[in-house]
DNA sequence: ACATTGATTGACGTTTACGTCAACGTGAGC
DNA sequence: GCTCACGTTGACGTAAACGTCAATCAATGT
């Protein structure tokens, strides 16, 4: 019960060679399910090529969904990440499409920095209560300490 | 339909003076609905007083708020808000309430030092799609651009 | 040949954070 | 006395983001 079990690797590849990701692969590596990696493929972030009926992945899905995970610990709904994901490697190239471009990248930077604030300001709320803590921590057991048995 | 509709402040308030806040003053106030207020009542995060049937806001409910909305931009759940915030005013003193205390402040610290290094990268590449952006525009329109009447 | 392991496809369940709607109460102003 | 805007209490609905089966298929080791 301990037989490394790999893949057969076919040796003749279709067309990439080196990076061929399976999707135990992907979640292992970011620490998620299966599931939700093909959740993130009905949502449109990951769009992997198919060997048989099984997924493969390639570098640039494991780009979106780093992408992805970034985005969602900061708090954004896939919908948003994809609109953001999406146009990083569309690369438009009329005016209009620019300008919206432009527009969108705006939003998120007023989003991103409002949260940066927040950080900061939360930040330093957590290192006044770390402070207090550790004061009331120095001083010797004053009273309502937990008797010990005995 | 224009004359000004107040409440008419009894005059002899029960305990506290200038501080009374309904429920629509903190929802203009922070642009939410009063369901939602209504919710983080449910929650746990709001204990306002009453007025006969109706809710009366401290400052203290107002400052719960006010943190309950920035622990929500940062992507926090209503559980991890009112975990932070439950401590922030309850002041424990024992030496295992104090030392959980710490725990907890140091995960938070961690995630909110993980958005933030993020948020820096995220920031960091948006700038360049700007810059790609603006450099492009800047360019004279070559081709593929939206041809304009006539 | 056969069992085991890993992947896939539904399909339904679940949690969070409210929205929405109905029914009702109530003090203020006319 | 009546209306009317504001507030309250259920109760149900909903969108997002998966979790959790169950059935099925396919390659692989023995």
């Amino acid at each position: 019960m301990a037989s490394p079990r790999r893949k057969a690797e076919p040796a003749a590849r279709t067309q990439d060679a080196a990076s061929a990701l399976t999707i135990t692969d992907l979640a292992q590596e970011f620490d998620i399910t299966p599931r939700a990696i093909r959740f993130y493929e009905d949502v449109g972030l990951l769009t992997p090529s198919r060997a048989g009926r099984n997924r493969v992945y390639s570098q640039r899905d494991r780009t979106r969904l780093k992408l992805t995970l970034r985005g969602k610990r900061l708090g954004l709904s896939l919908q948003e990440i994809k609109q953001l994901v999406d146009m990083y490697d569309s690369a438009s190239d009329t005016v209009p499409q620019l300008q919206a471009f432009l527009q969108v990248l705006a939003a998120h930077r007023q989003l991103l920095e409002q949260q940066r604030e927040d950080i900061e300001i939360t930040l330093a709320e957590i290192a006044q209560h770390e402070l207090r803590c550790r004061q009331l921590l120095a001083l010797p057991a004053r009273r309502k300490a937990p008797r010990a048995a005995s």
